[in-house]
RNA sequence: GGGAGCUUAGCUCAGCUGGGAGAGCAUCUGCCUUACAAGCAGAGGGUCACAGGUUCGAGCCCUGUAGCUCCCACCA
């Protein structure tokens, strides 16, 4: 075996071998009632549109790092996969598909079109799931759920069902964000705000009784069309005679009264504000409160409406079917048809030449636009269903305030509180096929509504088979808000993953999430299963490009993981990005820290066939007597990582728990360990081999076992090639911290003994001796340190570079050209056949020397502080005095050094 | 307008509950030393943004200032 293992590790023969070898013995499969604790996690659900990108890749790698670690630690381990059906990015992509083949929503028909969006669905939704293996991701791919598929259907509907016979979930005319593009609502968290050159224009509006000029700013007067009043403040002196007056809207001509409004705010512009109630937010509470009719100018799609909108919308009314609060519409005469931007550009013509424009002002604002498609939002009046939020933000909030839900980092909790807090009643349905389809029905005859799960066979008021579903579909987010417990068998609360799994651990995702996904699943889960959907929400952050840019299809600056993949391997991709970055900030993607990550596989393979190289059959038991200083510092420094590693990743800290054990396995097993195991695995002691060969086994084992969550691939690799290795690291326990293995005292000599190789390297380095040169080193040490020195001898041959290291209490026979080297154990000597630059060496121990005294100040300036002495805890004291003392014997050493050189 | 974050070596970033500043990359000097040149050994490089404060002790805690970034928000 170990013959054939060439000199680089090749992670491509490795990957999908292991991939295959684990899904099919079901290593991913958690089995509910299994007797162990169960850990769940339930994948955010990626897009079917989606392709993998850097997003999911560490959003993957940490929840598989989490999932691998805790399956290790014993726990039934559960990570759900699935996908998200994103009702208007696929709805989008199946409508432009449609469209090269010439065809349309409307003449597909609704059935036609979601014929073509499954065939959608089955051809691309499949891709995503493939591209996560690559990844190495352990999800239990047995439970793959889709956020439309029988079970999370039925989740929605009994969902929306227990709502409205509640009163939280109501239908109404309100103000919504409406997308002319997208041609639907959308809720408040899917609007994105960006700043927008625009103008302000000052506009005259003459006043029916006074005749004077009324002059008011907006920022949009193609909605003047629909303004129903003016507003005034009722305390502004300046108006005070107008109360009761009416005013003139220009263009049209149309009265609108002047009203008296708080909203009217006398320090801005004139203090006298136009009112478009079916146009405006604000608007829209003003009319309200003053019961202003509702005027629409726009249609739908983004245009001025016309006649037959006029007529569409009397009609409503003249037939009684208008719903309370339904919007009047106007005919907008020359304007009807352009559309909001023609229209602008017409009326402020118009105004200016009938004198009405007073004034033109450029400003900067913000303009809400959909976060799809980035078209601007028309705040518009429409008749939408809603989720009342107030009764159930409450419990969101308290459930995180008595901390039975915590963030990680901590600071993401107000982010949480603030969405919650300020939150406004959810728009859920859209004007979209693609998603569930509302579960309302309409009698024709009596308008009765009629919400249950089924659709009924006849109206229960009028007992008229004339129903139609409510054509709208609902809000994408609605179903994702269920997925933790949707996923597990809810509704049916005796389903056993439900009450196996449920709740669930750990969530993990993007901040840029926590308004759309992270909030609505925590009072969803309050509101129907009465618990938490999870304790803890680890967040991340975005994924830029080297400049610090968003990755973005625009920009052109994504960088494919699989393609790193393909290059490096998962395991390269996946250290790169837990470590070098805290939880919660965002990260740039450099290839450069993919390229080291891989170093460090290679690093890690080569150790291993280190290992296997000098391995001789069987492998026996560590024989604990006969450890020397080198064996008891590893297996010391193995128990501490294993214990520091085990603890980072219970807190989170993955990053920590990544370099650590980079560390350890790089620094301490690689550039110590395996280069002091060589004397014993050459010579011929067969016992010291033998045990030598156990211990680096054993190291080596439980280092890749520390690794696997990171890296699954490479670390399952080496770990089936070691003797008494079980079927899959996967299963393997995770290592425990072990009494047996505590060394501190032989740890510290033993840190000792590598300070004084350093310090021997950097002198010879420093004198230019070639490395291939061997010299003699004496070591003389006091008879306290003796046994150690000699003890540590052969360390100090074969990483000093010496042939012979003597050690001895006095300077007898060592020669006159000889270096020092003064450490806390000894005083290294090292012959040098060239003569000794006198002048060089002087300065060389003065220098040392003012780096002891400066210790010494250091620790003495301390020492003599009597605030540090008094309060200072006593192991802090006990430290720095040791410090002193130390520092006081090598500065003794350096002196008496020097002025033997000096003679 | 509200909230959060960042500012540490040339670059990108770590630094867990306050106890003598770290990594990777880059740079410089030696080395193909029989696991690894994707490597080994050594070196240089930082008044931890600035100003105060708390403390025996501050990169870390508090206050303020400056610059940058992000999120939220109906400013006509």
């Amino acid at each position: 075996m170990t013959r054939e293992m060439p000199k680089a590790y090749d992670h491509s023969t490795v990957e999908t071998k292991h991939y295959e070898n684990w899904e099919s013995k079901g290593y991913f499969h958690a089995t509910a009632n299994s007797g162990k604790t169960p850990y769940t996690i339930v994948i955010p659900p990626p897009n079917i549109t989606g392709q993998l990108h850097m997003g999911h890749a560490l959003d993957e790698t940490l929840q598989d790092a989490l999932i691998r670690y805790k399956r290790m630690a014993g726990f039934e381990a559960l990570w759900l996969p699935g996908t998200d059906h994103a009702s208007i990015a696929t709805e989008a992509k199946v409508v432009e598909a449609m469209a090269k083949d010439g065809l349309t929503k409307e003449m597909l028909g609704r059935d036609g079109f979601l014929a073509r969006a499954w065939d959608w669905k089955n051809t691309y939704g499949s891709r995503i799931v493939r591209q996560l293996r690559k990844l190495g991701s352990s999800c239990d791919w047995e439970r793959e759920r889709f956020t439309l598929d029988e079970g999370c259907s039925d989740a929605v509907k009994e969902v929306f069902v227990r709502l409205y016979n509640e009163g939280k979930i109501y239908r109404g005319n309100r103000l919504v964000n409406w997308c002319p593009y997208c041609n639907t609502s959308i809720s408040d968290a899917e609007v994105e705000h960006e700043e927008q050159d625009g103008n302000f224009w000052h506009i005259l509006y003459p006043v029916k009784e006074t005749g004077e000029m009324l002059q008011l700013a907006t920022t949009r007067p193609e909605t003047m069309l629909g303004d129903t009043a003016v507003a005034i403040n009722a305390e502004d002196p300046r108006y005070a005679h107008l109360h009761g007056c009416h005013a003139v809207i220009p263009l049209i001509n149309k009265e609108i009264p002047i009203v008296c409004d708080p909203h009217a705010d006398m320090e801005k512009g004139t203090g006298v504000v136009k009112i478009t109630p079916a146009h405006d937010p604000n608007d829209f509470e003003v009319g309200q409160r003053h019961d202003l009719p509702l005027v629409r100018v726009f249609t739908y799609d983004g245009f001025m409406t016309g006649a037959a909108d006029k007529e569409a919308a009397d009609e409503l009314f003249r037939s009684g079917r208008a719903t309370v609060g339904e919007p009047e519409v106007l005919d907008c005469g020359k304007y009807a048809g352009m559309s909001a931007k023609e229209a602008r550009k017409a009326i402020v013509a118009d105004l200016e030449a009938g004198g009405y424009l007073k004034k033109v002002e450029p400003l900067k604002h913000e303009v809400g636009t959909c976060y799809r498609c980035h078209t601007t939002i028309e705040p518009m009046i429409s008749k939408q269903w809603f989720v009342k939020m107030e009764p159930l933000a409450g419990p969101a909030i308290e459930c995180v305030e008595k901390g039975e839900i915590k963030f990680v980092p901590e600071r993401f909790t107000k982010t949480y509180m603030n969405w919650m807090k300020n939150t406004r009643d959810w728009c859920i349905s859209r004007q979209l096929w693609w998603g569930h389809q509302i579960p309302a029905w309409y009698c024709a005859d009596c308008g009765e509504t009629v919400v249950a799960k089924e659709a009924p066979s006849a109206c229960p008021k009028c007992g008229s088979k004339n129903l139609a579903q409510d054509p709208d579909t609902l809000d994408t987010w609605f179903s994702s808000a269920l997925w933790p417990f949707s996923t597990l068998g809810w509704p049916d609360e005796n389903a056993e993953d439900l009450k196996y799994f449920y709740p669930t651990n750990t969530l993990v995702t993007g901040y840029d999430i926590i308004g759309f996904w992270v909030s609505r699943m925590i009072f969803s889960a309050l509101e129907y299963t009465g618990k938490v959907p999870f304790d803890t929400v680890y967040i991340h952050g975005i994924v830029r490009d080297e400049l610090g840019r968003k990755m973005s299809k625009s920009l052109g600056n994504g960088i494919d993981p699989l393609e790193v993949i393909e290059e490096y391997g998962a395991d390269s991709l996946r250290f790169s990005l837990v470590t070098g970055n805290s939880a919660g900030n965002d990260m740039r993607f450099y290839t450069k820290k993919v390229e080291a990550a891989r170093n460090f596989c290679n690093k890690v393979y080569n150790a291993a066939r280190f290992v296997m190289m000098n391995l001789d059959g069987e492998v026996g038991e560590i024989d604990m007597a006969a450890l020397d200083m080198a064996d008891k510092w590893i297996l010391h420094r193995l128990n501490t990582v294993t214990r520091e590693v085990t603890g980072n990743l219970d807190s989170y800290d993955l990053n920590l728990a990544a370099q650590k054990i980079y560390d350890f396995i790089w620094t301490e097993f690689c550039d110590w360990y395996i280069e002091m195991a060589k004397p014993r695995l050459y010579a011929d002691d067969a016992a010291a081999k033998a045990n030598v060969r156990a211990i680096l086994v054993k190291v080596l084992g439980d280092a890749m076992k520390l690794l696997h969550p990171f890296m699954p691939f490479i670390t399952e690799e080496l770990y089936l090639n070691l003797p008494g290795a079980e079927e899959t690291i996967m299963r393997a326990a995770w290592p425990k911290y072990e009494e047996t293995f505590e060394f501190p005292q032989e740890a510290a000599t033993m840190e000792c003994v590598m300070e004084l190789i350093r310090a021997i390297r950097n002198v010879r380095a420093e004198m230019n001796v070639p490395p291939a040169k061997r010299v003699s080193i004496t070591l003389v040490t006091h008879e306290n340190d003796a046994a150690a020195m000699k003890e540590a001898s052969p360390y100090v041959m074969k990483l000093g570079g010496a042939n012979e290291v003597l050690v001895q209490l006095d300077k007898t026979g060592i020669p006159e050209n000889a270096v020092s080297v003064v450490a806390q154990l000894a005083e290294a000597f090292i012959p040098l056949t060239d003569l000794v630059d006198l002048e060089k060496e002087i300065e060389r121990m003065n220098k040392e020397i003012a780096k002891t005294k400066g210790d010494i100040a250091r620790a003495e300036g301390k020492l003599n502080n009597a605030g540090f002495v008094a309060k200072a805890p006593e192991r802090v004291i006990a430290e720095e005095r040791q410090k002193l003392e130390n520092a006081k014997a090598l500065l003794a050493k350096q002196e008496a050094r020097l002025a033997q050189l000096q003679n």
